[in-house]
DNA sequence: GTCCGGGCCG
DNA sequence: CGGCCCGGAC
């Protein structure tokens, strides 16, 4: 069985490919509605032969006899992804996405082969037509037609990204010592990830170190299961993490979180990003965080404020059509999104978080210790301010 | 003493 | 939007 899915994200409007999406969606299209209520079967032919890509040479030659599953297109919830509500205007034909929903969990891209159709380079930066193909658990063969879109990616991005890597390799930051990844990593795979998600809960806004007793004390009550700490008080879980930030707050979150795992995902959290967002004390930042690590899944990036702000002052990121800052986390990760490779996605968030903790500092960057300052268009200029500019009423006249 | 932070709530 | 939670870093 083979499952096709179109998943479309790109800022383009006219690029000579978007007739091949057509002309393949009205192939699968018209396909599909000759087949009354059954899958059908359906051939996708590898355009090798007019695609100068190297790439393409990796995967199955000749054609694919597969059986085409579909489901009507999910409601969007949401508006804040300009690029998809873009990408609707151009007048796609609907084949629908095709999402894994619930009982299809963890490592399902172990086979994943990629093969690019076709590229284009335009002054908006360089765009990919590709196939996904793997197998999921369920030794079902599953494509993804995916557009992916690089936008022009900034000025010297990789030796920026190395030479961060290198300061960061030796000073060791206090991330590294302990981000919520190492939470239960000897507990079994669902209780593993309920703790990944207690400690992504308990973590922000908290130092490490003191997230990591909050944790080790959870553990040896033996609260790191969702059925303890739904029968658990409020006030003890209250007591154990109690030097965290906000501690009543997660307090009440856990044990709601807590209820809402047993009742509708059987113990397990969630493994998509919307169900992951309906979660109480879950927005985007953790979301992100939570479906990288818990399920080794890469839907965006972990934007938190040193992701943030170090985007800013890097200049890597900026509102649609401007060159201003964005304003907040999740535009920055909706503009990073657009350049940044996704074989960065995940490393980005601990290697700029743990460059802001000791470098590019909120407030006085040691732009004279980083060794990328001669290409940050930041360096040495900012005394006080950091992308949102937060003097009130203040009298911010002295200090440098 | 003031500001910070992720997410929620009004 | 801005206030709120809460301890800790300036």
């Amino acid at each position: 069985m083979i499952l096709v899915n179109r998943a479309v994200s790109t800022t383009l409007d006219n690029i000579a490919w978007f007739s091949r999406i057509r002309t393949m969606n009205r192939k699968i299209h018209s396909t599909l509605s000759s087949s009354s209520s059954k899958p059908d079967s359906l051939r996708i032919q590898h355009p090798r032969s007019e695609d100068s890509n190297p790439e393409t040479a990796n995967g199955a030659s000749g054609s694919l006899e597969t059986r085409v599953y579909t489901r009507k297109k999910r409601l969007k919830q949401e508006a804040l992804e300009p690029l998809e509500k873009k990408s609707q205007l151009c007048g796609l034909p609907d084949i629908e996405e095709f999402a894994f929903k619930k009982n299809t969990r963890s490592s399902r891209r172990s086979t994943e082969t990629n093969i690019t159709v076709a590229s284009a380079k335009t002054t908006a930066g360089t765009s990919f037509l590709k196939l996904l193909c793997f197998f999921t658990h369920s030794n079902c063969l599953r494509i993804n037609l995916v557009v992916l879109n690089l936008g022009n990616p900034p000025e010297n991005w990789v030796e920026v990204l190395e030479g961060i890597r290198q300061m960061r390799s030796s000073g060791d930051a206090p991330v590294d010592s302990m981000g919520c990844d190492k939470a239960g990593s000897f507990l079994p795979p669902s209780e593993r990830r309920f703790a990944v998600l207690l400690g992504s809960l308990l973590s922000s806004q908290t130092k490490d170190q003191v997230n990591n007793a909050a944790i080790h004390r959870l553990h040896q009550k033996g609260l790191l299961t969702p059925e303890a700490i739904d029968k658990a008080d409020e006030s003890t879980i209250k007591e154990l993490i109690y030097p965290v930030g906000f501690y009543a707050r997660k307090a009440t979150y856990m044990k709601k979180i807590a209820k809402i795992c047993l009742e509708k995902y059987n113990g397990d959290i969630p493994s998509s990003l919307d169900d992951l967002l309906a979660l109480p004390g879950i927005g985007p930042k953790m979301a992100h965080l939570i479906l990288h690590i818990a399920w080794n899944d890469v839907q965006g990036i972990c934007v938190d404020t040193h992701v943030h702000r170090i985007c800013n002052r890097l200049g890597w990121v900026s509102r649609p059509a401007t060159k201003q800052k964005t304003s907040s986390p999740e535009e920055t990760r909706v503009a990073l999104q657009q350049w940044l490779p996704k074989e960065e996605w995940v490393a980005i968030n601990p290697l700029l978080v743990g460059f802001g903790q000791t470098i590019c500092t909120p407030l006085r960057p040691r732009c004279e210790a980083c060794s990328v300052a001669k290409l940050c268009p930041a360096a040495f200029k900012e005394a006080s301010s950091s992308p949102s500019s937060k003097l009130k009423k203040s009298k911010q006249s002295k200090e440098l």
